[in-house]
DNA sequence: TTGAAAGCGCTAACAC
DNA sequence: GTGTTAGCGCTTTCAA
């Protein structure tokens, strides 16, 4: 910046004024600043500025989702980043692959990083270490799973409502077996969903069978392993709930496996890539990740811009999506 | 970090020690000032102590891709992340969305921030504007498209030669009448796979029909009009080559729509998801997103850390995966 | 309309 | 082992 305010032979305030856009510079000097800049391909280095700048801003948001190599989390962050370059605000993506650590290493080098803000899908029990950063007032909001031990801004699918849904919609075929499938039930979403199933089990009448309902599938093959027990169950399942993305493609590749997918109903939480073109086609219960990404962009951006009442809860709704799997009718 | 000095009763740059883990401090010291840094939640500002070191890192790298929220992009991503991770380096990652003003502006967004290393997706048709950060000793790796204007480190797919291998493969299963559906002429990989395309051909002795040549398919809905025209053709091709991930899918759903899936052959390049559950199954030549990412981290890190021989480049090979569409004969 | 001086949070260089 | 001083590139404050 002095080497440009010398060129341009102006005091280095004036070059500052420029580049920030300041009134009260008279249009030649700013000419002359701009053309020296130019010459010298000068950057402005945002961190110097915003060490001594009072709002102290970095224009920089941490955002740490599930893996950004998962569908669902990378229409997450796309939201978030369209959100974001409309501010010209950049964004800082990491993976937590569930792993507790990696949630309090992620958050902390954001935080040395001096992020504006914090967009966090979480693992660890409890969040009650983000406690001094809110009173610090960094905008903080969570996604995808509800934090325990702070209150902040916290966007969510229904997941109970979904899964409710989705055995609704088997119990209406006229399935009374139906498994569930799901995550490990340390994850927030994985609880909620199993909530969903077995509360309208009961609600229909029907007594849960503890052997149709199995937990801590973390991938395909784990979960096409499980489907393969369940068929060979002496009373198998008519039907299968699949309460995540990975269990229902596995599922899919373990009914296809034992030649079941045309007898086996099938619906799954969360879309699968190409749903559509299997034979049969998935039904699924969509979640809609891009509105999640946005909705938690637009809540993190609100708070930087003054926005000071208490924390709020958005729900992002699931849709029924019928495609076939799911309208198999019991053997 | 004058408050921790003050607290602990120490001098601000033993408190800076202590942080960096510089030798030359006593245990105790070392034990009163963590102790003052935990009860007050201190969080170091890599910005500030940037400004000053003598290597002026920021632990910070700039990733710019297709689109965050597209498989290959993302696996690609994933790649860096885990890479940058074991450094402590934190990655901004933004899309390009083919948008050459994006390309610019994210650079620059970048820059800005004082990222210590670049690797770049590109749509320019030059870029020689970055020619003074290489100068300035910036790392700057390119991947999945060449850069010209510039030589710089570049990891690429096979592309010519995958695109030739998907060719001669179903020039071996019997095909003459081959499509090619490719993207925009304007992106670098969509010309290597039509060359690719073309020297196989008329290495094989057939003249490329035009008729069967179609360019500019940026999305699935247009891929699958330009399959339905094709089919309608007097004389329709009986092989497909989609050059592209989503031109793929689109040859996929016109194939179906109209019947003729089973009759006409389909070979993609990069792969599809859920390939392997479709029927007929998707044969295609894989690329290899992981190692992309994988060998440009790596590229931007020795840098980093000193190497300077000029530039070299890295190309990925691609692997063909037989599952059935590509193996269907000539009617 | 412009510039000089102080200081943001930290590290380098050098003293003690 | 530890503290002091200067200064990184910028913005703030205030005077001209």
């Amino acid at each position: 910046m002095k080497n440009v305010a010398d060129l341009a032979g102006v005091g280095i305030k004036t070059v500052s004024r420029v580049i920030n856009n300041e009134p009260y510079v008279s249009e030649e000097t700013v000419a002359k600043v701009r053309r020296a800049a130019e010459q010298l391909q000068y950057q402005p280095d945002v961190h110097a500025g915003n060490l001594r700048r009072s709002d102290r801003r970095t224009g920089t948001l941490g955002l740490l989702v599930g893996s950004v190599a998962n569908p669902f989390s990378a229409a997450v962050h796309r939201a978030v980043e369209d959100a974001a370059l409309a501010r010209h605000v950049a964004v800082f993506a990491s993976s937590l692959d569930d792993d507790p650590e990696r949630e309090v290493s992620s958050v902390e080098a954001f935080l040395r990083r001096r992020v504006d803000g914090l967009i966090l899908t979480t693992i660890q029990s409890s969040q009650a270490y983000l406690g001094a950063q809110v009173e610090q007032g960094i905008p903080l909001v969570f996604v995808d799973r509800r934090p325990s031990g702070i209150v902040a801004d916290t966007v969510l699918t229904d997941n109970a409502e979904g899964a409710a849904r989705a055995v609704e919609h088997l119990l209406r075929v006229g399935h009374r077996r139906i498994a569930y499938l799901g995550d490990s039930t340390d994850i927030f979403t994985a609880r909620e969903r199993k909530r969903g199933y077995l509360d309208t089990l009961r609600h229909g009448g029907i007594a849960p069978d503890p052997r149709l309902i199995v937990d801590g599938l973390g991938d395909e093959t784990l979960a096409a392993e499980a489907v393969a027990s369940l068929l060979a169950l002496d009373d198998p399942p008519t039907a299968i709930f699949g309460a995540q993305n990975l269990i229902t493609i596995g599922a899919i590749m373990a009914l296809r496996a034992a030649g079941a997918s045309a007898r086996v109903a099938l619906v799954g939480f969360d879309d699968v890539p190409m749903a559509a073109l299997l034979e049969p086609a998935v039904t699924v219960i969509a979640q809609d990740p891009a509105s999640i990404g946005a909705i938690a962009a637009r809540l993190v951006f609100e708070r930087l811009d003054g926005f000071d009442e208490p924390a709020r809860d958005f729900i992002v709704p699931t849709r029924l999506i019928v495609r076939g799997s799911g309208e198999i009718a019991p053997g």
